[in-house]
DNA sequence: TGACTATATAAGTATATGCTTATATAGTAA
DNA sequence: TTACTATATAAGCATATACTTATATAGTCA
């Protein structure tokens, strides 16, 4: 793994959002919305974070009819790399229980 | 391990300078004026790629004379993560042999 | 002491980053 | 079609970042 590429996926992981994202999406795939809801945060803002994610292809995005789920690209040349750093981060489990509790966890089956 | 905390390292961590920098470190001791030679960089530039590595504590910072060296500091808290990471990287023993061959390599006993 | 070397710090600057607001695009559903 | 929802993109802006040059500090050595 050549070092300048690894210090690009870096910077894209020090960014506490980002990072958050994929914790939260090694282990749910998520919506947009969804993450406007966990961080709080505008529409916007999410998207372009996710942008930078996808531009990298850390992550995929698959649309289901009106939304667009974002999931981990395990497929990824750097994914064990990104795993190992992963492992490291607690669960981020409880925003999604939180997302389900106020009924705003999307599904669609 | 803080997510945002781990955040803040991996944002350091995302810079090429500093990353090689500590990958070198992992296995040598270096002096501000061997990283201006190896990363043909002006000597204020290093230091505050140092300075910032230092802030946060992840090198120790040691004086020999008229130098001082840097090591990582492995007493550090997320020592294991950050060794984690720099698992992943290609060695750099490389810059430290060409060093060694200009005759730059400083060395105080 | 004074000249020299190594390093740190301060101030300035260009670019990058992460948000904002406004608007565009695309799908759903009446 | 029209209204609505989800998402993307564009443009603007404040702050952060990574350099630069100039200068200060601290040690060495004659």
């Amino acid at each position: 793994m050549d070092i300048y590429h690894a210090s690009q996926v870096l910077k894209l992981l020090g960014d506490p959002t980002r990072l958050t994202m994929m914790k939260l999406l090694e282990s749910h795939e998520c919506c947009v919305c969804e993450f406007v809801e966990i961080f709080n945060m505008s529409q916007p803002a999410i998207s372009q974070h996710l942008r930078k994610l996808r531009d990298i292809k850390l992550v995929n995005e698959q649309r289901r009819g009106q939304w667009i789920f974002f999931s981990i690209n395990e497929s990824h040349d750097d994914y064990s790399f990104i795993k190992r750093i992963l492992e490291h981060l607690p669960e981020q489990t409880e925003s999604i229980t939180e997302l389900k509790m106020q009924g705003l966890r999307v599904c669609c089956e």
